[in-house]
DNA sequence: CGATAAACCGAACAGTGTTAGGTTAACTCA
DNA sequence: TGAGTTAACCTAACACTGTTCGGTTTATCG
């Protein structure tokens, strides 16, 4: 097929390709090929469009961070907006959770991630703590959204309990098995972020 | 070559040379191949000695796992014992960092880490915590030693300081870059830490 | 001494990201 | 309208990846 009437191929359409295979498939399950393959098109077709499967990738993840909300910090409560900006990321991230091993993974130096963390940090100075304070405390929530959202903790649990029973003599309860698993994420994610918060 | 009057390879010198090169060169730059050659071998070879490359990555990961120490909830104060335990699990996996995207990435099943989240969660429930919260706790403490062993924040930005000044008004100060990134990470654990147990 | 098993090797398979060079259609401009 | 350029796709290939198969030699055991 030679150049088409209508283009196949947008910048945006493989974006949005690109995501659906991860959300599916999971980030091993995207390779350049069968992106091409998903979007009607051969491989090679696809390097006119983005740069590398990298660059793919890192734009993929641009339009998820993208959609973070940091507005909370407007009504000057420093904790409360800390709560609500955690909250948004963490939305963002569990929403698409195949890719947060890449966002992990890469630099933190990503335009979307930076902004973000930007107006974190000036409203926490702005609050009167010191940049260095700042900047450990926008860290320390950093942490606690990142590490929830790797959820590989209670919900990466085997969903066999006879695998657990016995061996662990704590670990062998309902509690930990993926039918509620993803309530206990969101609530040991609600658990830490206020802890954290009430202790700074 | 065939069979060699001492034999090459074992198990142990294989995980070791495994790590070295994850260590050095990434998670990225341990090819069976490579790893092969480092030890003097085809990379057929390595198949009489491990079942795959993952499982391989598992036995690495389980011998960094078994170095935590979780001996400090036997003095009966929980607090005092959830913040030992993380320190050493943090220290366990800064010390190789290049391979915490992995460890972060597959199940929680792993059996070294399930053992050590069993005495964690004992001792809390001993401490009069409920099951569910105690679970909740634990994976509190794991978000922060995860989020802070990935290290993609203070240690990830550039080390070119013109990279931010301007664009990030409140991030162009010299406690972002590189040189003190280590001791920032660090006090940024130990504050997330110490302001979630407090809040707890 | 003979048989068996261990330890390694060479070659191959299917898959990966990526590049080079070719083909044709759509667009631009005289 | 017609020529030239560019955009959008293609096929084929390269160098790599993890992994398996079958072969070869040597150590070890009965």
């Amino acid at each position: 097929m030679p150049r088409p009437s209508t283009p196949l191929l947008s910048p945006d359409r493989i974006r949005s390709v690109a995501l659906a295979i991860i959300d599916r498939d999971g980030l091993d399950g995207l390779s350049m090929r069968r992106l091409a393959a998903e979007l009607g098109v051969q491989a090679a077709s696809l390097y006119g469009h983005v740069k590398t499967k990298d660059a793919l990738l890192n734009d993929v993840a641009a339009a998820i961070l993208a959609t973070i909300d940091v507005s909370g910090f407007a009504s000057g409560d420093w904790r409360a907006g800390l709560v609500q900006c955690a909250r948004s990321y963490r939305e963002a991230l569990a929403s698409h959770p195949n890719i947060v091993p890449f966002l992990a993974y890469g630099p933190a130096g990503r335009e979307e991630s930076l902004k973000r963390l930007d107006v974190m940090h000036g409203a926490l100075v702005d609050a009167g703590w010191s940049r260095r304070e700042a900047t450990m405390i926008a860290a320390g929530v950093m942490y606690i959204v990142f590490g929830s959202a790797l959820s590989s903790f209670s919900s990466g649990f085997s969903s066999d309990p006879a695998a657990y029973s016995g061996r662990y003599p704590h670990l062998d309860r309902a509690h930990l098995l993926p039918g509620v698993a993803r309530e206990l994420d969101r609530d040991s994610f609600e658990l830490a972020l206020a802890a954290f918060v009430r202790g700074l």
